[in-house]
RNA sequence: GCCGAUGUGGCUCAGGGGUAGAGCAGCGCACUCGUAAUGCGCAGGUCGUCGGUUCGAAUCCGACCAUCGGCUCCA
């Protein structure tokens, strides 16, 4: 402790400073550096979020925090959505307010309107925002009692508001923002003022509903970025550009992998060079599964209603499955593996020394997803499942799901993806006891756990049956997608009585494991599509090697380049247009192909190629063979 | 499913109450070419579907379908 009227501030590098009693975040910040009290936007006092005027009356360690921190941003945009929702009640005095977070990369705010926002109506409102930046009106905090903010709310006309405080806990310190006339529910903080707004940006109107239920009314949600410098803001809108050239139903289409038609709205159609990718990630499946010890199987599309019944699925998740009848009887086509999965099982008796059974099995489901949700092959209507179900004794529960995560990590890191693991637990709509779930979900979290993996638990997300560990992949635009999951069942075995004859020759119940690495094959193949925006590792690629004779004397030689590399397996097209070197290497390129090869007189002669590679460009001239060796170990090993 | 936007030849897009236009791709011909677009010519569309208004609809209106961005939901 300093003096009587001073106080000792500790900074993130551990030093300590004395200063007066009552300064504020700002002054320190100011006191560093005049550049860091430019860019100060909030701060941290003692690890909370504050604003950079709050009067500091006792010893506090104190943090600024600018942009470059991820606090930093999300108060910034945080300050922008308040921003946007003066401007939108300045020009549509009408709209009730809802909510307005900050995002990753940007903020939304919530409205109700009497009319939805028009995509006109944007400009006008980032218009109004300039005008208030540009007023640089300081963000005043005002804390109040329950009582006082429900008067002020009820006198605003805000009913949202009203009820987010009814809804707030009864030790929660309230408080508003004002900006101007303007003022917001906020716990804060904020920005000094809205001068510190640089560079904002609206996107889109979108319908959302009042917190996230779809019972409730839809709002008009209004999505937009905000940048302290014009020069990150293009950046970031470049970036945009990019990732959507990455986009997999862009890219899908010009490389000719699939095409989604009107004929099946989310029903994927494979073109031959999509086929290529499916069929070598399957090859690669079943090897990696077949060195696991899982065998393969294949199960009807078609079983039954009075399965589907004894399954509960037809109580739990009829409203995604498609039906039809066969003569007099009810069937459904299967939207999940493991009921076949299972009747393989029960089709003769089990010894506990066959155990753990591992069952894999490619199998097609459909199910029946609303119509907005469809999004290429991420969300289909139907896909693959690379489907596995272990059999296994309780005691074998956690060396199996410790073995699939492992084998997770192995397919992901192959590809080099990033990936995040989510719990998620007992769902409302579900079957088996309490203490079941509790176990399988304890069982999940333990192998998780000894594996020192972090994760994030998403209450109420399991399956109907159990609940399960997912492996999150992200797309070229962020958005994340779950691919692997482990679901761990106590319950199927249940309904299908289940067995194996123990030690004892006795009948017991085999716990079971529902697993899946891709996801679906479908959306995996979505994913690495965006990954590697479409330049796909020479082992994938649909086309490993383009030969490109220069002129039309040169197309017998091509053609036995073409022959050599065909035989030992390697995916070639020879292209023997009468068109100009450059031509064909455009198109290439423009199709990603790994490898071109470019034949002329002087390769002729010595019996070379000129190598030309996708990312590398010209790679020189070589004996063919030593170009076949070299791409047959870059596919053997998997590279890119 | 809900909110909003969009739908013109294989692709990208222009046009817009009087019965369709460009570039690329495709096909033909010429050029025989050395690391990201050679030139010329030809062919190709009931303007998403159905209905309405109108003398006349690709254009205006309505419904539906599909797609896109979100919400909800999910591999």
């Amino acid at each position: 402790m300093g003096e009587a009227n001073q106080i000792a501030i500790t900074l993130p590098d551990g030093s300590t400073r004395d200063y007066p009693y009552g300064t504020t975040a700002w002054n320190i910040a100011r006191d560093i550096s005049p550049r860091l009290g430019r860019e100060a936007l909030a701060a941290k006092i003692d690890g909370k979020p504050a604003d950079l005027g709050l009067p500091l009356k006792q010893d506090a360690t104190v943090e600024i925090l600018t942009f470059d921190d991820e606090e930093g941003q999300e108060v910034y945009r945080h300050s922008t959505a308040h921003v946007m929702a003066q401007a939108v009640q300045k020009l549509f005095p009408d709209v009730q307010l809802a909510i307005g977070p900050a995002i990753a990369n940007g903020y939304y705010y919530d409205f109700d309107t009497r009319e939805p926002f028009v995509p006109e109506d944007l400009a006008k409102i980032e218009k109004e925002m300039k005008t208030i930046i540009k007023a640089d009106l300081p963000f005043e905090r005002t804390e109040l009692s329950r009582s006082e903010a429900l008067d002020l709310f009820e006198k605003l006309g805000q009913s949202y508001k009203i009820e987010l405080i009814e809804d707030l806990p009864e030790d929660v310190q309230i408080s508003i923002y004002r900006q101007g006339d303007f003022t917001d529910l906020c716990m804060g903080p904020h920005v000094p003022s809205t001068g510190r707004l640089k560079s904002v940006k609206l996107f889109n109107v979108a319908g959302a509903y009042w917190r996230g239920n779809e019972k409730n009314k839809m709002l008009q949600r209004i999505y937009g970025t905000s940048f302290p410098k014009k020069s990150l803001l293009d950046e970031y809108l470049f970036r945009l550009e990019e990732a959507k050239r990455r986009d997999h139903r862009k890219l899908g289409a010009e490389l000719d992998l699939f095409s989604i038609q009107e004929e099946g709205p989310g029903f994927p159609f494979f073109h031959p060079k999509g086929m290529i990718l499916r069929n070598e990630l399957e090859k690669f499946w079943r090897e990696e599964h077949k060195k696991q010890g899982y065998q393969e199987i294949r199960t009807p599309i078609i079983l039954s209603r009075a399965m589907w019944e004894q399954s509960g699925h037809w109580d739990h998740y009829r409203e995604n499955m498609y039906f039809t009848k066969i003569d007099e009887g009810d069937y459904a086509v299967k939207p999940m593996n493991c009921p076949g999965s299972i009747l393989i099982y029960k089709n003769k008796l089990h010894s506990y020394r066959e155990l753990p059974i591992r069952m894999g099995e490619l199998g097609l489901v459909h199910r029946h997803e609303l119509s907005g949700v469809l999004h290429g092959l991420m969300r289909a209507r139907c896909f693959t499942q690379d489907d596995a179900h272990i059999f296994m004794l309780p005691s074998q529960v956690k060396d199996e799901i410790t073995g699939v995560i492992e084998m997770e990590d192995a397919f992901y890191k192959l590809f080099g993806f990033d990936y995040h693991l989510e719990l998620s637990t007992r769902p409302e709509n579900s079957i088996g006891s309490d203490e079941i779930w509790e176990l399988a979900t304890d069982a999940l979290r333990e192998a998780l756990e000894a594996k020192g993996l972090p994760y994030k638990v998403n209450e109420g997300d399991g399956a109907f049956y159990g609940p399960k560990i997912d492996f999150h992949l992200e797309d070229s635009l962020g958005r994340t997608w779950q691919c692997g999951t482990i679901q761990l069942d106590f319950t199927m075995p249940e309904k299908f009585d289940l067995t194996y004859i123990g030690e004892d020759g006795q009948r017991h119940r085999p716990v079971m494991l529902h697993r899946v690495v891709f996801g679906s094959i479908e959306r995996f193949i979505g994913i690495l599509t965006e990954h590697f925006a479409g330049a796909f590792p020479a082992w994938l690629a649909p086309v490993q090697v383009c030969v490109m004779p220069i002129a039309a004397r040169h197309a017998e030689y091509a053609r036995q380049i073409e022959k050599s590399l065909d035989e030992k397996g390697i995916r070639v097209e020879n292209d023997t247009r009468n068109e100009k070197i450059n031509y064909k290497i455009r198109e290439a390129q423009a199709q990603k192909i790994p490898y071109m090869l470019v034949v002329g007189d002087r390769e002729a002669e010595q019996g070379t190629v000129a190598v030309r590679h996708r990312s590398e460009g010209d790679q020189g001239t070589m004996p063919l063979v030593e170009f076949e060796n070299k791409l047959l170990e870059e596919i053997r090993t998997k590279s890119y």
